[in-house]
DNA sequence: CTAGGGTTAG
């Protein structure tokens, strides 16, 4: 028999132990009798017998790898038994596996019911059940544990500690978070790379990028992991440029990066929206090798859409291998914020056929496609079947999507009967698309209703008021607007400042309204001069009725010359090649005025315009735009 | 014998 110390050395087969008759031996993945015959009837034998026939049984190496072949929770306990049988449960190794795989099989009581079994428990013994805990979701118990587990006397180590970091992620626990920091402080393990990438994880989880960044920096060596979840930190916390500029770094470190860390820059670099660095990246993943597998193939194929490119996203779909459900979804969005909404409901037979079936997200991409591409027919068909044919409950969003698509479509009563009889909790998203329907088609009383509800949600967004503000102020209510400017001074409510950015010569150039601060800001102004001089001898009025946007700064009737959006077309104008196409980008919603801005300058200048703002992509060309002019 | 990072919407 084992001592409770692990030996290093198996013991020889001669040693006295008897087998059970009982004792089934069946081999968990073949389910078939390894011996026909019982040991127990012949005893005698054994001795006899070639020593490689029975050492396995006896070794515990040979149920180390039983347990790692078991493929249902019926194989481990038939294993649990034959090792319970023959005396390994007293060796830790054997007996810490098998609670690492009852924990892999997600029965915890199993595991726990071995665990308060187990005579001899070591630190690896508590990681397992705590990790097993946290892994599933019990968090309640994982805490319970490590406390049992302090109080048994042993320090925290960088093997428990990121299980609890973990738990602290998935409960957006930022207080216990800090405190578990302090904990790691006072261990010494503040340099450990398991334990910091779970910190700076768990940081980026809870929005406190500072804190991450940090940690990070003051680690004296970072591996690939700590690096990789600093730069989905970035991307995360809404800094996508900074994670661009940690992978160079990461590589100039001479830290080699694996796919997992690639979806993670490819992710930012949809985010930036920057088509060449997208380029560049893709170049760099064919020339090392990487295969694109599902998850790096559909990051890749939304890259290339956020970048503003919806037909090379296709190609690399058209490309892959392997598609899941997020694979086409994620091309089925790209053609709707692209504005191809009949692309975009024409890959759902497709997809169907190749025998995926859709989910929740398939239909919200569907659906706001139908509503950006003005499909109501096909929207109102889509939204039937979610829940008939294929048993996906419509929720919130879906909701959303059709309050828009009706709502885009002027059939407002509709929206507002669809909105009365559903049964989900009402979100500002709804409230929002609603009152986008009142902006077009001009129901002010509904409008404020649809407003003041947003505000009543979300007192602190400055966006509603301004909303709100300026539904009164193209009704003429002008004691109102007042009243609303008052509210916001009054609350100090921060505005969100608005921008638009251009990449040139792979260069990133930054607008804001009025920005003087670009070194070739004269060339600008003086081209947005000239330039409006055209637009105007072509029709263009400055639309000063069009004062419903998302930005205070911009609303100013004095700054409307100089939004960010003019300026950085201007920028483009001057500054890329005749004829090739302009992109840019917005971080809030492109205004109406700059929206029909864009359409005469694609006119007279016969340029391609790409505008990518928050919501969607704009492709302006010949004086129209992809978007269905739902201004 | 135990540990960290990955895809679609928002």
């Amino acid at each position: 028999m084992f001592k409770s110390k692990t030996p290093k050395t198996f013991p020889s087969n001669n040693a006295t132990l008897r087998y059970s008759s009982a004792t089934s031996l069946v081999d968990p993945t073949t389910h078939q009798e390894l011996h026909q015959h019982t040991f127990s009837n012949q005893p005698n034998d054994i001795s006899q017998t070639p020593t490689s026939q029975f050492s396995q049984y006896l070794d515990p190496r040979f149920y180390l790898s039983q347990l790692l072949n078991c493929k249902s929770l019926y194989q481990v306990k038939q294993v649990h038994a034959q090792i319970t049988t023959n005396g390994l449960i007293k060796n830790q190794i054997v007996a810490n596996k098998l609670l690492y795989i009852y924990s892999l099989h997600k029965s915890l009581d199993y595991a726990y019911a071995l665990f308060c079994s187990l005579s001899g428990k070591n630190a690896v013994s508590w990681s397992v059940m705590i990790g097993g805990y946290a892994k599933a979701g019990e968090f309640i118990n994982s805490l319970r544990t490590f406390r049992e587990y302090l109080r048994s006397g042993d320090k925290p180590d960088n093997y428990t500690l990121p299980f609890l970091i973990r738990v602290c992620r998935d409960t957006m626990d930022l207080q216990m978070g800090r405190k578990i920091h302090n904990v790691v402080y006072k261990n010494g393990l503040q340099s450990d790379v398991f334990v910091v990438a779970a910190l700076v994880d768990m940081y980026s989880k809870c929005k406190v990028i500072g804190d991450a960044k940090q940690l990070f920096d003051k680690m004296p060596k970072r591996d690939l992991v700590t690096w990789t979840v600093m730069i989905g930190a970035c991307t995360e916390c809404g800094d996508p440029s900074e994670a661009l500029v940690l992978f160079d770094q990461m590589r100039e470190e001479d830290v080699v990066p694996d796919k997992v860390a690639l979806v993670n820059v490819v992710n930012a670099c949809a985010k930036t929206g920057a088509m060449h660095k997208a380029k560049v990246l893709h170049e760099y993943i064919v020339r090392n090798k990487f295969s694109l597998d599902v998850i790096l193939g559909t990051a890749m194929v939304d890259m290339y859409a956020k970048c503003g490119s919806v037909d090379v996203a296709r190609e690399v779909f058209d490309g892959l291998r392997e598609k899941n459900v997020i694979t086409w979804s994620a091309m089925i969005g790209a053609y709707g914020y692209h504005g191809q909404g009949h692309e975009a409901i024409d890959m759902f037979p497709m997809m169907l056929r190749s025998g995926i079936l859709p989910n929740k997200i398939t239909f919200v991409s569907l659906l706001y496609a139908c509503s950006h591409s003005g499909l109501v027919e096909e929207g109102k068909r889509l939204f039937n079947s979610m829940q008939n044919e294929y048993g996906v409950k419509p929720d919130i969003k879906h909701f959303t999507c059709m309050v828009d698509l009706l709502g885009r479509a002027g059939k407002i009563d509709e929206s507002l009967e669809l909105i009365d009889h559903m049964a989900v909790e009402k979100d500002e998203g709804l409230w929002g698309a609603l009152l986008g329907a009142c902006r077009i088609h001009g129901h002010v009383e509904l409008a404020e209703k649809a407003a003041k509800s947003l505000i009543e949600l979300q007192p602190q967004n400055p966006g509603h008021y301004v909303l709100l503000s300026n539904i009164y102020a193209k009704a003429g209510k002008w004691q109102d607007v007042a009243k609303i400017r008052e509210l916001m001074t009054h609350q100090k409510l921060k505005k969100i400042p608005g921008w638009t950015w251009i990449e040139v010569d792979n260069k990133i150039h930054r607008f804001s309204v009025g920005d003087h601060t670009h070194h070739q800001s004269k060339e600008i102004y003086e081209k947005l001069k000239c330039l409006l001089e055209e637009l105007e001898a072509a029709g263009y009025v400055p639309d000063t009725n069009f004062v419903l946007h998302d930005v205070d700064e911009e609303l100013k009737l004095g700054n409307l010359f100089s939004h960010s959006e003019k300026l950085a077309i201007a920028f483009g104008l001057i500054s890329t090649p005749e004829h090739s196409t302009i992109r840019i980008m917005k971080n809030l919603r492109v205004c109406g005025d700059c929206h029909t801005f864009c359409k005469f300058v694609s006119q007279i200048t016969s340029r391609v315009i790409v505008v990518r703002d928050a919501n969607r992509f704009h492709h302006f060309k010949e004086g129209a735009c992809s978007c269905g002019d739902y201004w």
